[in-house]
DNA sequence: GACCATACGGAACATCGTTCCGTTTTGCCA
DNA sequence: TGGCAAAACGGAACGATGTTCCGTATGGTC
C-alpha cells in the first residue's frame, strides 16, 4: 500500500521533474522547522525556487507534502515499536517507552500535531499515521494486556495522544510528555 | 475583572446598537450550532441582519464574540465546582464528575477546543477560560491532594482535557470522555 | 425641527489555497 | 546535430476569507 509508488529510484521521470521534487522535499522541511507545517505554499514554493503550481504537480495535497517529508521518522517510529517489546523489561513499559518515542516527535514538529486529526482537511496525513502507528500500537496493547484495562481501542489512545501533544511546543507550563504519561498511566490495572 | 464593564444594563449606549448585538449574538450562537465557531464572519452577519463592520464593532476579535456567547456557561461550569466539592463522596469523584462536566461542555460545542489554545489567534479566549476554570481546578485538585500525585499543575490539567476533546464530535471511535477519565486516573496515587 | 455624535453597511484591501494555460525544457529520434 | 512532441514549469488569475475604512443613516437631544 505504501510501497514503490513513488519510490526515490529514477523512475521514467524527467531529471528537472525529480530535481524539483528533491528541492521541494528540502524546502518544506526547512520552512516547517521555523514557520510550522501550515506554512504558506508560496513561501515553500519560493525556497525551492519553483512556481506553486510544481508545488501541486507533486504534490496534490499538502497532506501528501507532509507526509514525504515526515515519512522516514514515522516509520522509525513504528519499527521501534517490536525492538521495545523485546528490549523492555514488561510490555507495559515498552508501551509507556514508545508513546515517549511519540510524543516526542509530535512535539517537536511545529503544528503536526494539530492537523493530525480527522477532518482538518489532513485526511491522507491522518491515514498514514494510523495506517503505520495504530496497528504498531494495537500490537503493544495485546502484549500488555494483562497488566491493562483492555477496553480501550488502539485507534482511540493514539488519538488522545496525538491531541495531548497540540500546542506543546512554545508553551513551557504545559507538558506533553507527562500527560501521555498520565494517560499511559490511567490505563493500568487497579492494583 | 469579568464584571460590568460590557454589562446588559441599558447603558449610556444607542438603542440600535443594543438591540445589533442581541441579534449578534443570537445569530452566532445559531451559527456556531451548525457550522462551529469558525464559520465565516459574513454568515453570522447575514443572520444577524447587519454589516459585517458591525461585528467589528461591537466584537473586536473572535474571540470576543465567542466568549460572549458561552460566557454564561463556563461561568456556570466554574460555579459547579465547589457544588461538587460539597456533594461528592471524597474530592477526587468531585475532580472526575467537575471534568466530565467540562469535557461534555467542550465536545458539544463544534470546533471550540481547538480554538482554545494558545497561540490560535484567539487570545481573549485562552484567558477567559483560563481565568475562570483553572482556580476551580485547582480547588479541586487541592481538595483532593490526598488522594492524587501532587505535581500536577491546574493549568497543564486542563489544557490536557481540553486537548483531548479536540475533534471528539463526528468521530464514533474517539470518546473523549473516556480518555479524560483515563487521565484523571492516572492521577491517582498509585495504591 | 435641526443638529451632531453614534452607529451602520458594505465596498475595498490583504492573504491564502487552488486552478489553469501559455511557455520552456527535456529526452529522443532521424 | 537539429528538430519535435511530450512533460514539466511558472505565475497570473480566481475564489474564499478576515479585516479595515469611510460615506451615509439613525437616534437622542436641545
Amino acid at each position: 500500500m505504501h510501497d514503490g509508488d513513488e519510490g526515490a529510484g529514477p523512475a521514467g521521470r524527467r531529471k528537472d521533474a525529480r530535481r524539483n521534487k528533491a528541492n521541494l522535499l528540502e524546502a518544506a522541511a526547512a520552512v516547517f522547522v521555523v514557520q510550522g507545517v501550515d506554512a504558506p505554499v508560496r513561501e515553500i514554493a519560493a525556497r525551492a525556487g519553483v512556481g506553486v503550481g510544481t508545488i501541486y504537480r507533486h504534490f496534490p495535497t499538502r497532506a501528501d507534502l507532509i507526509v514525504a517529508v515526515y515519512r522516514h521518522q514515522v516509520d522509525a517510529c513504528a519499527e521501534a515499536g517490536p525492538r521495545l517489546l523485546a528490549e523492555s523489561p514488561s510490555p507495559h513499559t515498552a508501551l509507556e517507552r514508545w508513546i515517549d518515542l511519540f510524543v516526542d516527535f509530535l512535539v517537536t514538529k511545529h503544528g503536526l500535531a494539530a492537523v493530525l486529526q480527522p477532518g482538518a482537511g489532513f485526511d491522507a496525513l491522518h491515514a498514514y499515521f494510523l495506517d503505520r502507528l495504530v496497528p504498531v500500537c494495537g500490537h503493544l496493547l495485546d502484549a500488555a494486556a494483562g497488566e491493562i484495562r483492555a477496553d480501550i481501542e488502539p485507534y482511540a489512545l493514539m488519538r488522545g495522544v496525538g491531541n495531548l501533544c497540540i500546542g506543546a511546543d512554545n508553551d513551557p507550563r504545559y507538558d506533553a510528555r507527562r500527560l501521555a504519561a498520565l494517560l499511559v498511566a490511567g490505563l493500568r490495572r487497579a492494583g
